[in-house]
DNA sequence: CGCCGTCGTGACAACGTTTGCAAAAATGAT
DNA sequence: ATCATTTTTGCAAACGTTGTCACGACGGCG
């Protein structure tokens, strides 16, 4: 009762074993009135397809790796999980995450052993540096391997990214338009050895500036501050540190910019009136703090991925298997004009 | 190369089948010395074990379920999937989530169909209700049922829950205590039909205030808005049309007072100064802007589920099955003692 | 020197599907 | 009716593992 398998429904409904396969799989094959038997018999054991056999026999495993090597629940990740679920459940696959990426000895484990081996039928890479041994070695699961925010997606398969150069480019342009002639870009420092695509914003805070500067009164410096849990408080502790309180002020992130935002008015620093603040994703109360921003749309990455993953597996070679999406200014309350008089 | 078998890797290895078996699942029946052929032989051949098969011929899937019903990437339901996969993944489970249980159609096909039958071995019910026929469906998938936050356990072999109505009750009380007298309950109005355990912290609050209005001056009332992605905006707009704006608010959950306690402020309304406020999860930011909220620990109590869904794939009964755990009050700075000279 | 226990290994039969091939049944045209 | 199609069905051989059983080698013991 438990387990019933193809063969019990078989007999129930007085069918061949193929027969009952074809009901499942192949629906147009069989006839109404005998898919009709086959459904009810399998209803009553409380039979579904196996996975496991179905994966054995077709070579297909419908399942897919996840990595990443932040923090799992952080809401980028997150939303990119969400879409690549939006596409990859409907088509069958299940996700797994690999979260235990974090360490260099977890890492090594990881790409010695490459559990995820034999195991899935692609691989995607979210948001983190991988060196070139690492690459080498996930090509050994021989499937389809997917970049997401990935700095140099040259050895996959297929990829989407953020432009985060071209994106904090734009914003810190944004804020040298509005009239600001002090502006500080505050990040968290790059992890040792492992680059990250988040890093490439700041290359694109100091091009605009570098721009900007030979037309404009503009004094701009680089704030950055060690990564971890505090990250935030060190960046307002070192904001205020300044002799000079910046009139704008560029984050690496949103997760930067709104505890920021909330603290400096504390101490008497009120946006906009005494200063401009951009942030980057859009993330989750951006919008409650009234918080201007470069948006990006990461669920709709993760889909993004996951169809270019779809067509890989069939064989196929996606469109433009190498996309570079470009974030979009969203213009809220944390920017104006700045006010010569002050 | 791309798929070695089992067989291929026997052949390098110059050993039997089993053997090779044996040094992936049991290393310690095969000696040093033909474990290290086999172990070199399949690393030159890109092989790893095929978790299909196993499955196949075990029995295990060494799969599981979440099933999830509000959006999937809360704060909540991702912290829940971190504390799974804390254990899961060491023991070397696969999570596959399920969100499309939204609408009533799709709750009615999931539990029509049972997709996930036969193919996990054990089943995550995450914070939603669920009505006695779906319970009776999902007993037919034959594997161990762990509810999280459930309202009504009894019907899963096991659980861990938040106590809500507690929770609620207590942080009324710390309101009352501090000598408020007019406190409004917010909240987003319970979905049609489904039961969420969070609706009782509703409970919590009326049974707080009944328990108190003999011996206090206390005014009370509960402001329920619609559900959906404006719930904050709505309650904002409703405390705001009050005769009378309270002393007191006590919020459903973060994702309400967080909202209201920035944007309350614009209408100058601040938080200890003019009214207490308290929360209800300790989500992100909660910290950051100084909420006093009641804390639960998301990732703790999917660890725990975890542990209970092991016991139970093993055969034995987990200690104590149903789990009720008590939500802590955070003391920050969104509440004081109330002025009575206002 | 024979007996027994232990250890390491190999043979082989499953596990529950899918799928090519061929046979059987139904359908249509004459 | 007959024959030519087309649709539906069954047979049987994989797919890659695991686990039971049995066999040989080895060492200790009487």
């Amino acid at each position: 009762m438990a387990k019933a398998s193809i063969r019990d429904v078989a007999k129930v409904a007085g069918v061949s074993i193929s027969t009952v396969s074809r009901a499942f799989t192949r629906p147009d094959l069989v006839s109404q009135k005998t898919r009709d038997k086959v459904l009810s018999a399998a209803d009553k054991l409380d039979f579904n397809i196996s996975r496991s056999a179905t994966a054995l026999k077709t070579g297909q495993t419908y399942r897919v790796a996840l990595l990443m090597n932040e923090e799992i629940t952080s809401w980028f990740n997150m939303e990119v999980f969400a879409g690549l679920n939006d596409v990859l459940h409907d088509a069958g696959y299940d996700i797994s995450l690999f979260q235990h990426i974090d360490t260099a000895e977890n890492r090594k484990e990881f790409f010695t052993a490459l559990p995820v081996r034999r195991n899935v039928d692609a691989v995607f890479v979210n948001s983190f540096g991988i060196d070139s041994y690492e690459v080498t070695q996930l090509k050994r699961v021989h499937v389809p391997i997917i970049g997401i925010n990935i700095p140099s997606t040259s050895n996959f398969d297929a990829s989407v990214s953020i432009d985060d150069e071209e994106g904090m480019f734009m914003a810190t342009q944004h804020l040298i338009n509005l009239g600001h002639h002090h502006i500080v870009y505050t990040c968290s420092q790059a992890a040792e050895g492992i680059e990250s695509s988040i890093d490439n914003r700041g290359r694109g805070f100091i091009r605009a500036c570098k721009a900007a500067e030979h037309n404009h009164d503009l004094q701009w410096q680089v704030l950055s501050v060690p990564r971890g849990r505090e990250f935030a408080d060190s960046a307002l502790t070192a904001l205020l540190a300044l002799d000079e309180f910046p009139d704008a002020i560029c984050c690496q992130m949103d997760m930067m910019a709104i505890p920021l935002v909330l603290k400096l008015e504390r101490y008497g620093h009120t946006t906009p009136r005494d200063y401009s603040i951009i942030g980057f994703d859009d993330s989750p109360y951006a919008d409650t703090i009234n918080l201007t921003t470069m948006r990006q749309d990461p669920r709709a990455m993760g889909r993004n991925a996951a169809q270019k993953a779809l067509k890989l597996i069939a064989g196929e070679t996606p469109g433009n298997a190498h996309e570079t999406i470009q974030p979009q200014l969203v213009l809220r309350g944390s920017d104006a004009v700045f006010n010569h008089a002050r």
